[in-house]
DNA sequence: TTGTAGGCGTTATCAT
DNA sequence: ATGATAACGCCTACAA
């Protein structure tokens, strides 16, 4: 690749680099005929600044650091795309990392991102991460650092976006309960999780509003593994009185329960009402089938984004328990016709 | 971020920075004791050399740049991590770029990756890319360029990588015509695509390999919308004699045809045969319910970054004609039970 | 209005 | 074995 550097434009012309500089950054203190020369000449030979030299002057990268768990992941790979949504409007550029559920890997990541000498870095902890210090070292050495998803308490002063559990239970719960339900089971995920700890505690909220007593016999917690929901709503169904709606906390679960009720041929919503927390891609595959509360990742990625860069350019401090909720969506199913189908 | 420099070891050990910069990289000609000296004080204050320099040095950014379609997408996402595993073991990082399908966004991002000085670039061509004479100019001017899973057979001297779509096929089709299947449906994807016309040669190669008769009635073709393969089954359900297997070509057309074969009770494999073209993550969820053949997108993803990496760092160019098909990968579905369950 | 010089961090070349 | 200097591309304080 053939580079036009100032120098070139300088010599062709017969200037210094210090005038074509100043042209081409328009400087009001250059003649404006020197610096229509040096603008056409510029544009001629498709000149483009050195970003490198740039950040070697600026002493900045213009990069920053991503460290998900994986990519290959719909949730992941949503915020992603939020994130440089943001990132490139705003003139940087995204360096990813994955840890691939590792601590270890993201300490090493961390380290790999700081040598990189990115200005600022978004993450999303493992899942084997518990302790925190290498992040708390790395913020009081100056690094702006934004948490999103995967979150830790222990981070007091640090911005964290996450989506608002709490809200999407609440909201799905109350949906079931208003649409006439009242014995509604919960499949979730382990319970040691924050974000099932928020959406448990939005359901029993959503209960207690309108009066419906909390059976803990109708929440259920599996694994991330497959093959689970049919064994819940197995023994879920043989209760008596038998559930009328199910909550489900992921797209495994989702897809495992809709499965098993279409099995039993049991009308969706008719007989049992149905309603879980999704990506969006899923979201829409099962938009015919059943409604879903959708997992605000792109949107998380954008505030994430938006947040690091104004802490890297402002270079404030956050401010302590800065901790901002996406809002969920609901997409209620639209059509409810019996014997619903997959996609 | 306080940052060490080779001038701050330099000033505390009273040497000058070609000797630091000598005794970090080990140089021969270094006295051993102020080589570990240096080292020693290097290590304690965690010295990291600044890529930026390197960079600017050396003029290359050690960066690849990566255009895609669209990131939030199973496919692209492996490949994407594919790639990544590759360049970050050879000491490149990834930018990433989306043209979201927008042949006006692939151009533009094509030379913001060559303002942002890429030493290399990987592209999967959006769908309303046609002309691709910007590539081939940019190519011409010496970047380095290999294309994926969305190639051009006008790009005559560039290395491709993409799926071995024919071999899939065939070897998908020879499956269910060996367990006994001779109606064999082919639900598949817009015509107009080459992945297409090489999946359904592939199809009719092993029709006529063992002898059947290639019935046009057989195959379908749907675009990438939803709830298509519903009517598709319906109709193809309604001749007779009527299909005893069903081959599809993509995830939404797998869901849905395993959806309305399951609607009409119908036992797979034991009535009817199903298997499908599906990406990993999907054919994880699948597998229970049908066979599928995977498409390899990490494969390809860690193929493509590979040759590009080769064609940085040996500067040779692409031997003409230079396309890699990556084979699939066919899993047989493990049990066999009648009725069986999405995931 | 334009030019000169120095510096960002590093390494290669040429002294010493 | 070590040091001084220049260079990578760009910008800016200071000079002219």
């Amino acid at each position: 690749m053939d580079t036009v550097t100032i120098k070139d434009i300088a010599r062709a012309l017969n200037l210094s680099t210090s005038t074509v500089s100043r042209a081409l950054r328009g400087s009001y203190e250059i003649n404006p005929e020197t610096k229509r020369l040096v603008m056409e000449y510029a544009e001629r030979l498709n000149y483009r600044p050195n970003p490198i030299a740039l950040s070697l002057k600026e002493n900045r990268s213009r990069a920053i650091g991503v460290i998900v768990p994986q990519i290959a992941n719909y949730y992941f790979s949503q915020a992603i795309n939020g994130i440089e949504a943001i990132a490139y409007n705003r003139g940087y550029h995204v360096i990813i990392f994955q840890t691939h559920e590792s601590y270890e890997r993201e300490v090493a990541n961390m380290q790999q991102a700081v040598s990189r000498r990115v200005d600022g870095l978004l993450i999303s902890m493992s899942s084997e991460t518990s302790d925190v210090t290498h992040l708390k070292e790395l913020q009081k050495q100056g690094m702006p650092i934004v948490l999103f998803d995967r979150v830790s308490a222990e981070m007091e002063s640090t911005t964290q976006i996450v989506a608002d559990n709490f809200g999407g239970a609440f909201a799905a719960t109350s949906h079931l309960i208003q649409t006439g339900r009242r014995r509604i089971a919960h499949l979730t995920i382990p319970p040691y999780l924050s974000i099932t700890q928020e959406r448990l505690a939005g359901y029993r909220a959503a209960l207690e509003q309108y009066g419906i007593p909390y059976d803990e016999n109708l929440v259920r917690y599996g694994t991330f593994g497959p093959d689970e929901a049919g064994a819940m709503v197995d023994d879920l169904m043989a209760l008596s009185p038998r559930p009328d709606a199910f909550f489900t906390a992921s797209d495994r679960l989702a897809l495992g329960c809709l499965a098993a009720l279409q099995q039993r041929n049991l009308a969706i919503p008719e007989e049992v009402s149905l309603i879980g927390f999704t990506n969006t891609n899923v979201a829409e595959l099962l938009s015919p089938a059943m409604s879903t509360v959708v997992q605000p990742a792109q949107e998380i990625g954008q505030m994430a984004a938006e947040r690091l860069i104004e802490l890297i350019e402002r270079k404030l401090k956050a401010s302590p328990a800065d901790v901002v909720r996406i809002p969920t969506k609901m997409v209620v199913r639209a059509s409810s016709t019996r014997s619903p189908t997959l996609p």
